[in-house]
DNA sequence: AAAGGAATATTGGTTGAACCAATGATTCAC
DNA sequence: GTGAATCATTGGTTCAACCAATATTCCTTT
């Protein structure tokens, strides 16, 4: 494990309104704090957290932006159900209260749906900027593999020219960092990675669609393998 | 189009600090300020914009969020690369901006290919618990035809399983909402409609999964047709 | 007694000024 | 030149007061 994954998780820990967030947003997605219900008022829970109000306020603001709570001018805070945000930090925050993995099987499974035909349409569509874009980074010596390899899914998402796919792929990318140090670190990976290279390349190149698809799907099923078994051997 | 569409845009215009994230966010988005940019300080721009600098805080807050701007504490404020952004947010944002409805046909595009995955995996693996609950949505006389349809999806996406394929579809949904009031406005459609409901919820009910990956699919697309339609209209 | 409206209390929104804490730039000693 | 101390700048937090929207209460009217 890298220097840099290690400390992955500390790096912000120096706004006390995080904190607050913290511990309020874990309250409502573990369900001790039921949809429907009133929070107490800034006031008391300034005084609660022993902050100053202003503090309360900006951690408010980012539960508000997770769709967790409602705030209501005049009359109070109310707790959203978390079911019906449409906000992906969500998921972030879940599957790092979740300790079975179950969220990152869920994201897998959805990837394993999008970036495929991500690829399709890339190769449907990719003008030769994006083309070229794509052939830079993979010929980039001085990039290691993992920094590579999510750079030449960034540049396939851009050549499919949906900014969906775009915040998704960065999406997808958030949790890769946690995992991809553990699949780039011996050879036949490292091997197998390159070929996907050449070989995604090559069918964007040649406008070959399901080609792509196809070539995307495999390196997703091996790699979504290498995951799940470090998921088990974890629980173990 | 019901009253409650009209008022939907102008019911959260009562925060000052929004309408500074709005000026800021469609510099950004726009280009107008270039990704490493360093913004003014957080005591100018309460200067500038002539609020109280709590107030640029809170505004500031939301842009992180977003993940439009990076804060460094004793340094300053720097604009990130909303390309590298991971928050679906920004694309709500975005299609506010966009006026030719690009965004939207992306969206719709990305919609073709999960939704229909999403009933897939209700059909294999709907509890029979999501079953009754769909039943109960579409036997209620209350619903409106546009009401009961976005809960309908609901329910398909909880039976899922998958909280990224819930989430999603509560992000469609958003969008949903501007457009499906005009689809909704002739019996032609709503027995449509009906027809759907029956059809998916038998396909669910008798574990079918590629019955109601089809039968989903056909919904959207022809669905699709009639937003592309509308935009076409609007253009005009 | 019920309905409507005015006064009041409660609660979020904003302000101003002061101070704490992290960072980068400057200066100084070696 | 290099490294350490110093300082200025910038974000983070606190305090105390007031503004503005909403809910509640109470009183008037019918």
């Amino acid at each position: 494990m890298p220097a840099a994954a290690l400390f992955a998780q500390s790096v912000t820990r120096s706004r006390l309104s995080e904190e607050i967030v913290d511990i309020i947003q874990r309250q409502i997605i573990s369900g001790d704090i039921a949809p429907g219900d009133k929070l107490p008022t800034e006031r008391e829970l300034a005084e609660s957290f022993k902050v100053n109000r202003t503090t309360v306020r900006e951690a408010l603001r980012k539960l508000e932006h997770l769709e967790l709570i409602d705030v209501r001018h005049g009359d109070g805070l109310y707790v959203k159900n978390y079911l019906e945000s449409s906000n992906f930090d969500l998921i972030k925050a879940a599957s790092r209260l979740d300790e079975d993995g179950e969220t990152i099987c869920d994201i897998l499974e959805v990837r394993r749906i999008i970036v495929p035909q991500m690829a399709y349409l890339a190769a449907q569509r990719g003008a030769s900027a994006d083309i070229s874009r794509l052939e830079k980074i993979i010929a980039d010596k001085r990039l290691d593999m993992c920094e590579k390899d999510m750079k030449v899914h960034e540049a396939i998402a851009h050549a499919s020219g949906n900014i969906v796919y775009i915040i998704m792929l960065n999406f997808f990318n958030h949790f890769n960092r946690e995992y991809s140090y553990l699949y780039f670190d011996n050879e036949r990976n490292l091997e197998r990675s390159r070929k996907f290279h050449r070989d995604i390349l090559d069918a964007i190149k040649r406008k070959k669609p399901e080609e792509a698809r196809r070539i995307m799907t495999d390196v997703l099923e091996y790699a979504e393998e290498a995951v799940k078994k470090d998921l088990a051997k974890k629980k173990s």
